[in-house]
Parts: structure tokens; C-alpha cells; sequence
DNA sequence: CGGGCGTTTGAATCAAATCAATTGGAGTGG
DNA sequence: CCACTCCAATTGATTTGATTCAAACGCCCG
């Protein structure tokens, strides 16, 4: 893990296509805390907009609502495909599982996301949606969509784009497993939840796992153990609180704050931060 | 890394959904060692299913052909999402990038498979895709494409199909990455690319890898002496062997043999075969 | 022929996994 | 209410797989 070797080692070769040139964006001057106020209104409207978009497909579709509780099963893997699920609300995980036996939380699903998108291709799902929580899924039935998109191109975008994003979300996620030491990656988990939070409306300061830390290890590619001593380290950097009874309520004061420290284990020399172990 | 820890230990929790039980699939026996001459025919139907997409494309859309050659960007990250790109040749590297300044290969791209869908969602491209090799991609505007799409269903149901399968592939990396030590999860890179190959219709005894040790091993998350170590280990056990001149073109006498090797990694004493080190 | 790059291989080091022991709640039943 | 069990979580000791550091080799190309 934590490979520090070059990937781009290719020739320069001057390219013929109309594009930007290779480091347009690397050249750019790293670390970017933009002010704390656009965030608060970036988030404001990606709240907002998770929620028209969700009013546009109840109202377009007028899908099924299904309420879901911890542990319910949204579709599985092996199953016929037939419909995309929206989360309309509650958090869930995905599950994939390989022939030989292994299995791994792939995914979390929160409100606005989309379940399903994996059975397209197959005609069949190749994994497990699992509600965590009490919430409502909106199914819809995907030959369904593409009849309504066809007459409202806007649903049409909106299921792109939720595929654009998830596509995104997979790669940051291979990412963060390859290039993060441990305890980097689970303070990046961290702080992704919250953003997750965040842009959706939510307070951020005091989220609830609703994970076994054995879970958390299987999504981030380490064992509980890891997970758990991450989570002491984190505390005792005062990067994180333990509130409640259980260990499973955290407290982030300062989100900035776990993004400098994912920052500090990629460079650590390069910011001027005391390396207070 | 190589977690063995249970990921659902959830409880059961009684689901009131319509679905198979969780663990339906889970029961079935391991190890599927489907008949050789099934493999083959499933290998030219799928063959034949590229290129027949393909034809499907180039007729009702017209692409503006591009021919690229080693180290051409198709796209970038950063830049205005314009196009998809369609590869009818070649073979194409996406790199993702972080805003701290790491980069990573995510994935690999051969004939029939699309660039550019991390664009939609955002208008803007989040990673860019490179040529690795001479061949030939297909540029359709997005836009012009969801117009054709409204009228000709096929365009996009192929579309979705696409996207579904980037978003099942880029689960089934993360997992490897998460779940393989380094040796199964280089031989497991080769019988993928083999794969990848057969499902092209291409010879599979003979791959060329058009990558360094440090690219593969960027793709992989760990680093090129470990790369090397790997596939000098595989060589010792006859799974592979070292072709020509230099050190990239590999020969893979019998894939079969690879996947057994990844089995027998994920679970050592389940196979009675003989752990010959 | 010599320099540069990619690759291999060995030895030392380190981060994370494994093994193991303990703590702490939540739930159950006397 | 307390004793009991069960499971999640923490923490320590040890091992191990992968990285790091280092050296040498082979190939391509000027």
C-alpha cells in the first residue's frame, strides 16, 4: 500500500486531439481551503437539489414506496432485474461477493442515490443492497423509466447523472484504498460520511455509524483491529469524539481538520504542520 | 490488507421485501469449473456481441472517427465534457486524480468499452483516459447522442448497459484490491486482461502488457518491486512465461491455472491441491 | 560504447495482520 | 435488581507480508 511510485512514467507525446495538456490540472497550486461560507452554501444547494430532484421523480414516476428497516434487503445478488431503487431516505450498504466466496461492503447509499444499477448490464444484480437503518426506497421499474424518460428528457439526465456519479464515487473509493495508509483511509471514511451529511442538509458534527467496526474494516480494506486503533489515534489527536454510551456516535468538531490530517500522511513533510504523533 | 473478517454481521432481521434470502447464493457449492468448450462458446458470442454493438454505433451514429497512437489523451481531467468516446482499437489507461496530488490508474479500457461517463454528472471530465497504444476511438457529443437515443431505443439501452458494466468492473477492482494479497491480485490483473482478450475474440496464450511495473503496480495499489516479485513467482510455478526480448510480453499456457491460484490464496486449506511454494 | 530507463533481486525495515487477553454494554432470565 | 451470557470494541504482543533501500542487470537508442 501507500505506493509512492510515479504512474504517468509515459512518453511525453504531443497529442493531435483538441485537449488540455496532460498537467493542466497537476500544475495547479495544491491544498485549496476555499472559505468557509461557499461551502456552507455550496452544501445548502446540493441539499436543495437532492431534494427537487427527488420531487421530480415523484411526481414523473410515481413510483412504489417501500419502507425498509435494518437489515431488509432491497434486491440481492443472483436476483432477476427489474427495478432501480431510490433512497428516499435511510442508509444502506452494498454488498458484492465474487464466486470464490469473498464478500465486501463496495458501496453506502444515502438519500438521493441509486440502487440497482449493477443489474442493468446482466439482466441480473451482482450484489446486495441492504437497508442499515428504518428508511424508504422509491422502485421503480426500469423499463418503466425508459418509457417515461423518453417523453421527459429531464428524467433521462437525472439517471445519468446519478450513474456518472456513482462511477466517480467507485474510482475515489479504489483511490483512497490504494493510496491511503490505514489510518489515513479511515479518516477519510470519516470525513466523506460527513460530507455525505452535509450535502444533504445534515448536521455534521455528530454522525452514527450504524457499522460494526468489522464492517468498516471490510469496506476499507483492513481488519477490525485496525479500524479501532485508527479510531483511538483519531480521538486522542482530538480529531474526533466519542459521544454516547457506544462507541459508534462520533463527534467531528472540525471536518477541515481530518482533511489536513488525510493531507499530512500523503506529504507529510510538504505542509508546514507539526507532526504531532 | 487480505481481510478475513465477516462483513454481515448484521442480524437477521426478518425482511418483509420480495426477495430471495440473503445468503442464497452464498450456499451454493464453490468452485465452478465450467466445461472448456462452454467457456469458448461464451468467448465468440461475446466476441460477437462487441462487434455487433459496434456496427450498431458506427450506423446510427455516425462517430467522428479518431485515430490515436501511444501517449494521445482522449480526454482529460478538468476539461469541458463534451463526448463519449467509443474504442473500436487500442487499448486506453483512465487515471484518476485527487486534489492533494496523488494519481492512480482506475482502469483499463479495450475495444468496446466507453470513455467519459465520469463527465456527465458534472460537466466536466474527473480523470483522464490515455492511449497506450496505436488505435482508434469514436467521438459522439453526448447531447447528439441522447437525441438519436429518444428515437433509436437500442443506442440506449447500449449506453446503459455500458455504464452498468463500468460500475460492476470497478466494484470487482476495489474488491480484489481489498481482499487479494499481492501475488493473487497480479494474477488475478493477468487473467482479467486475459479475459478481457478471450471476450474480444483475441488470443489469450499471449498478452503484451503495455504498462511498466510501476504503472501495474499503481493499478494494483502496491509498488513495482512487488509487481516484479509477483510475476517472477508466477514464472517459478509455470503459471506464466517470459516471451521475446523484454520482460512484457507473457505468456499464459493455461489461464484456468491462474484462477486456481487466486482460489487457493483466498482459502489455502479448502483446496486439497498442493501448496507447492 | 556508454547513458538512461525498466526490471530483477536481496536485505532491512515497517505497517498492518494475527493472535490473544480484557473491557464494556445490551439483553436475558432467575 | 443482579448475575449471567453474548457480542462489540479496545489494547497489547507478536508475526508476517509488503515496502523501502540498495545494488546489479539487461535492453534500447543515440
Amino acid at each position: 500500500m501507500f505506493n509512492v511510485h510515479a504512474a504517468t512514467a509515459t512518453a511525453p507525446a504531443v497529442s493531435p486531439l483538441p485537449s488540455v495538456p496532460a498537467n493542466a490540472l497537476r500544475a495547479r497550486p495544491l491544498a485549496t481551503p476555499a472559505p468557509k461560507r461557499v461551502d456552507a452554501e455550496a452544501y445548502q444547494r446540493a441539499s436543495q437539489q437532492i431534494t427537487d430532484t427527488l420531487a421530480v421523480l415523484r411526481d414523473t414516476l410515481a413510483p412504489q414506496r417501500r419502507v425498509v428497516h435494518a437489515g431488509d434487503i432491497v434486491h440481492s445478488a443472483g436476483e432477476q432485474f427489474t427495478h432501480l431503487f431510490i433512497v428516499n431516505a435511510g442508509l444502506y450498504k452494498v454488498i458484492n461477493l465474487t464466486p470464490d466466496g469473498r464478500e465486501q461492503v463496495v458501496g453506502l447509499k444515502f438519500r438521493g442515490d441509486w440502487l440497482g444499477f449493477d443489474g442493468i448490464a446482466g439482466q441480473q444484480y451482482t450484489c446486495d443492497a441492504i437497508a442499515m437503518d428504518t428508511g424508504e426506497v422509491w422502485m421503480v421499474r426500469y423499463d418503466a423509466l425508459l418509457a417515461s424518460a423518453a417523453r421527459q428528457p429531464v428524467l433521462m439526465s437525472l439517471l445519468h447523472e446519478a450513474m456518472s456519479r456513482e462511477i466517480r464515487r467507485d474510482r475515489d473509493s479504489l483511490m483512497a484504498v490504494c493510496t491511503l495508509p490505514a489510518d489515513a483511509r479511515v479518516a477519510d471514511f470519516l470525513r466523506d460520511w460527513a460530507d455525505s451529511l452535509a450535502r444533504r442538509g445534515l448536521r455534521t458534527d455528530q454522525i452514527t455509524l450504524r457499522m460494526t467496526r468489522a464492517e468498516i474494516g471490510n469496506y476499507l480494506g483492513m481488519t477490525l483491529e485496525t479500524v479501532s486503533r485508527a479510531l483511538s489515534k483519531l480521538a486522542k489527536q482530538q480529531l474526533i469524539g466519542f459521544d454516547g454510551k457506544g462507541r459508534r456516535d462520533i463527534r467531528i468538531p472540525d471536518v477541515a481538520a481530518l482533511t489536513a490530517f488525510v493531507q499530512d500522511c500523503v506529504a507529510p513533510e510538504a505542509n508546514g504542520g507539526v507532526t504531532l504523533q
